[in-house]
DNA sequence: GCCTTATGTTCAC
DNA sequence: TGAACCTAAGGCT
């Protein structure tokens, strides 16, 4: 589930729910105990997301770092909770809701500079006010490395997973194997600016959803359609199946590790 | 029920 | 480049 507007929307939602308030801090599971009992009881300060990475603040020394990693969630529940089931690594509660964390890559109490750290390893993030799509530029304008590598490279743009890359790059008629330093300044401007409209209606919608007006179901004459993830999309996941606006079998290959798609005709 | 897959990252080689 | 990690859902039998 968790590409940058997933951590937004979270960011948000545990702002809106816990801030201000003293909160009950554990760790069922016992990995995050330590920590945990560190700032259980304690005003949570505020939330925010940079990319994929959610931190919640009960002071400037005192951060908890969440990264879902590729399975890690957040339920929530009204207050009073239910005993956790399975393995909840952070059950965090406040007046009205509680919410628990299963299965993320991190979550640790972070000081200071250690944020400070983790930021200054992150590209700029499309869904933050603070960003600065230059710097992402400047990285991509001196590589020979292939934009849909670049693309998810956190330390050039944090926030685009798997999902945004294949359908950002089909909507602007990228090849994915397009070296980075040949992408052009213009281009990336017109890439960057999608890809922040596009991320904040995933934060919106809690889906991705990628598909032009006129390229609707209605508009084509076909059946509706959703990803598994729950958003219309134009190629991810939909190798060998026609592409929605040429149709033209979408192709995958491996690319370190990671499925990517695209349609070999409307990207040329 | 079992097997595969997955919107991610890190570490060892 | 490949394995490891953590969990849940979908497809198969």
């Amino acid at each position: 589930m968790p590409e940058g507007h997933t951590l937004h929307r979270l960011a948000r939602l545990h702002h809106r729910r816990y801030a201000g308030t003293e909160v009950r801090v554990r760790s069922p599971q016992g990995r995050f105990a330590a920590d945990a009992s560190l700032v259980d009881g304690s005003v949570l300060e505020r939330v925010e997301a940079h990319g994929k990475h959610l931190l919640h603040s009960f002071g400037p020394d005192r951060v908890v770092h969440v990264h879902l990693g590729l399975y890690g969630k957040f339920t929530e529940a009204p207050v009073p909770m239910e005993e956790p089931r399975g393995k909840v690594r952070m059950r965090l509660v406040g007046s009205t809701y509680g919410t628990d964390l299963r299965g993320p890559i991190a979550c640790q109490l972070l000081t200071g500079a250690e944020v400070a750290a983790l930021r200054s390893r992150l590209g700029p993030d499309p869904l933050r006010e603070d960003a600065d799509p230059e710097r992402a530029w400047e990285r991509l304008a001196r590589s020979r490395t292939s934009i849909a590598a670049l693309l998810m490279d956190q330390k050039v743009l944090a926030g685009v997973g798997n999902v945004y890359r294949a359908e950002v790059l089909f909507r602007h008629g990228i090849p994915p194997h397009t070296p980075g330093r040949e992408l052009g300044r213009e281009r990336w401007q017109l890439v960057w600016s999608d890809l922040v409209e596009l991320m904040a209606g995933g934060v919106r919608s809690g889906r991705i959803d990628t598909v032009r007006p006129e390229h609707e179901p209605e508009v084509m004459g076909r059946a509706p359609r959703q990803d598994r993830h729950g958003g219309e999309v134009y190629v991810y996941r939909r190798a060998g199946q026609p592409c929605l606006v040429c149709a033209t079998p979408v192709l995958t290959a491996d690319l370190s590790g990671r499925n990517l798609y695209w349609c070999p005709s409307c990207q040329q």
